[in-house]
DNA sequence: CGTATTATGTAGTGATCGATACAGATATAG
DNA sequence: CTATATCTGTATCGATCACTACATAATACG
């Protein structure tokens, strides 16, 4: 075992602390002053631990990766295609809109830095994004090669439709947007799917 | 006319040189001294016009809504609730992907404070965002009374719908996403429109 | 034990933040 | 003209920013 005094925190718990503050008040509004506050430790002790602000983000980042592996695990392991937009939809638009207080409204990866002094900050939000893109369109891809999506399918066009309605849904849920009116959306977006029905017949009431 | 000595610039231009700053940096990335160089101004003039920064940003914002209303009309003015969902959709990947170089990517009412220390820029963002969605649900509203949308549809949850999709493109769009990415996600979303078809059958090579 | 190593708490660093005091400049009003 | 009113440029305000020097506390190693 390592030598020196032992960390007086955990660190998963300081980092979920930290991912309140700046889900709240995004990357450039939560100070050091209020993220020592909220995670219990002095700042000397945040700076050994994570180098700076932006590595303690960083960290941040990874760590609500790992808080939302079980959803995606669920999502992509889903019967079929369609299975797997409705699961990552409807866990979105409950997660965005939690109204149980386990996470602010809105999604941490949307609304914590689109746009910042460091564009450091937009991109590895952006990367973070990708990754779950990345990961919907190789399921989708896998499901064409098998047959579970017709030839004609896009299956990049397919995971980067969901990511837009996801990430839209989030954008309303910061807002404030209730967990029954993006059921609502996520209704509407399944019905452009691949061998679903749109929503209505236009014209004829 | 009134007293004393005359304004030395135009305010509009001012704004959005602005609008261009917190843009790019977000409402608190944005700092003083970068707006008062990009609009060419002195602190002074700055406060003297607007107030302060949340009063400049105000303003811009409403700048905003001014630059963008031509385009509103349009789509509020297109011929059935299918056009207008397409106009809207087609207009935004456009704005949004601009590659001309005449706004930053992304939109504004999206990626400038989402997440902010002063709580009442997201409030402003989303007021202005839902003053959008009012003018396209308001618009379903009449065209379901003319009997342009079936009676089962819901004028609201389509208004939310476009939205939702909407500011989900303009998310991709800030990381990068360009037109012709997005075009396929307006596709893609319109197929879930009321009498459109869903993009392809499923498991029918 | 003594030594090395790491973490912690206190108290502060210079830099930059948003916002202004003040004096001079430029207009209208009478 | 003088008086009044508004804007502009310089120079700077106190507050807060991200960050750290330093001494002390707490562990492992030999």
């Amino acid at each position: 075992m390592k030598a020196g005094r032992p960390r007086s925190f955990c660190t998963d718990t300081a980092l979920d602390r930290a991912m309140t503050v700046f889900w709240r008040k995004g990357y450039e509004g939560a100070s050091l002053a209020e993220l020592t506050e909220a995670m219990g430790i002095s700042p000397p002790s945040l700076y050994a631990a994570f180098g700076n602000k932006e590595g303690l983000f960083l960290a941040v980042l990874a760590r609500y990766d790992a808080r939302r592996q079980a959803l995606m695990d669920r999502v992509l392991n889903a019967a079929d295609p369609g299975a797997v937009a409705r699961l990552y939809l409807e866990g979105v638009a409950e997660f965005a809109a939690d109204t149980e207080g386990r996470n602010p409204p809105g999604c941490l990866l949307v609304q914590s830095g689109l746009s910042c002094s460091d564009a450091d900050i937009p991109l590895a939000l952006a990367q973070h994004r990708a990754e779950k893109e990345r990961a919907l369109r190789q399921r989708f891809e896998r499901d064409q090669e098998a047959g579970a999506l017709p030839q004609g399918a896009d299956p990049a066009a397919l995971a980067r439709y969901l990511m837009a309605v996801a990430n839209g849904m989030c954008v309303q849920a910061s807002a404030g947007a209730t967990t029954k009116e993006l059921a609502e959306v996520v209704e509407m977006a399944l019905a452009a799917w691949p061998g679903n029905k749109p929503q209505l017949r236009e014209g004829s009431p």
